[in-house]
DNA sequence: CTCGCTTGGATAGTCGTAGTATCCGCTATC
DNA sequence: GATAGCGGATACTACGACTATCCAAGCGAG
């Protein structure tokens, strides 16, 4: 497949391609001649993947790299590349500054009250810490029955989310559906959720 | 208070208070005199909010005004208006194409069993045409279990946001709140997610 | 074999977003 | 009455994600 191919069957632009290629979110195609290269399935494949994570789940293309390179390496053990993939996915710090000590705590107690280890060292523990203290820093202090509904409701889904991924042995095709999950995962959420609301707030019935 | 307390109590620098001032995001002061104008608390108060719907909730400066726009709008009902505005948010259609009829079928029948009512024209039903779509184009086809347990927990997620808004009598303090915990509650919610993944993955064992 | 049309790859230019920086007439304050 | 700061308008910059141009090297019809 040359590449005009691979932009017909994807869809996406050649130009976009060769960026995709520059930026090593693609690998390089197999080299029949100096200048003449080979593309297949994989690469087609991968080509979705990308556009994917970027159009659906709105990723940055550094965050996207950064994201496959984890699937790529053929490295650790499943769980901790899992968890650690999973883990660092967009989470880009967007504050310079690390969150003050009282809003890790409470994000260790939440996370505690759920029964879940936290790395001390997780970028979204420091996540979760900046959103509780943008809430403070609001005003609102954060009702407790509230914000356990939320942990319950993420514990389930993660539930969910390793049950569906826990049945494949294939490492690589583990970790895409894993990260393809969780990434798409936010956005469906984000919809059902809206779209709930607007329901329950409309006829102020439950389901 | 002037716009360089403004700047030191909210701690962004003068020239992005300007920017917003500009962009219609923040009301402007009260003029004393031609060239000079008197800011006051609702006017931090604004500021915060603007901060934590971009820095946190990661909007758009557009999708910021839009959904600021709506808060202050005294207009309609107060469901019409929380309905249409969280649907509203960050609904930025990102393909031009619609989604395909027997997504929205997808999107419809999961809704149904939900017994959530969708406005047909909400943008977030197409949104979720897409995610299924997408999930689809990329050979993956749909655990069902998963999606419902999706849909469930967004069902309780919703429902909890309305609790917690519901005692509210003040129509401004209402929907600022809603807007907030719907947006911050997306970022909540990924963190949680992706805490609890990490934890369950490692230990392999529910809370 | 040759001549026009791709191709792969590199470099440079565009466009939109979110700010920064500069400027200017004015004013509040020392 | 000097002078630092203000409000407002306009211009500039930085970055991300493409898009366009360019080039030498194939390939394919005649």
């Amino acid at each position: 497949m040359r590449i005009s191919e691979l932009s017909e069957h994807s869809g996406s632009p050649v130009p976009s391609i060769k960026y995709y290629l520059r930026q090593g979110l693609l690998h390089r195609g197999e080299r029949t001649s100096p200048n003449q290269a080979r593309y297949d399935r994989s690469h087609l494949r991968r080509l979705r993947l990308i556009r994917a994570l970027t159009e659906v789940g709105g990723l940055s293309i550094a965050d996207t790299r950064a994201l496959l390179e984890g699937v790529d390496g053929d490295s650790l053990s499943h769980h901790d590349l899992l968890g650690r993939t999973l883990m660092t996915v967009d989470a880009d710090d967007r504050d310079g500054s690390g969150p003050e000590q009282r809003d890790l705590e409470l994000a260790d107690t939440l996370a505690g009250k759920q029964g879940w280890y936290v790395y001390p060292d997780s970028p979204m523990r420091d996540r979760l810490a900046q959103v509780l203290a943008t809430f403070r820093a609001l005003g609102m202090e954060i009702d407790q029955d509230w914000l356990h509904s939320y942990a319950e409701a993420a514990g389930r889904l993660a539930q969910a989310d390793l049950e569906y991924v826990g049945g494949l042995t294939d490492v690589d095709e583990l970790l895409e559906k894993a990260v393809l999950g969780t990434i798409l995962g936010d956005s469906l959420l984000a919809a059902l959720r809206r779209l709930a609301q607007a329901s329950i707030s409309r006829g102020q019935q439950g389901p």
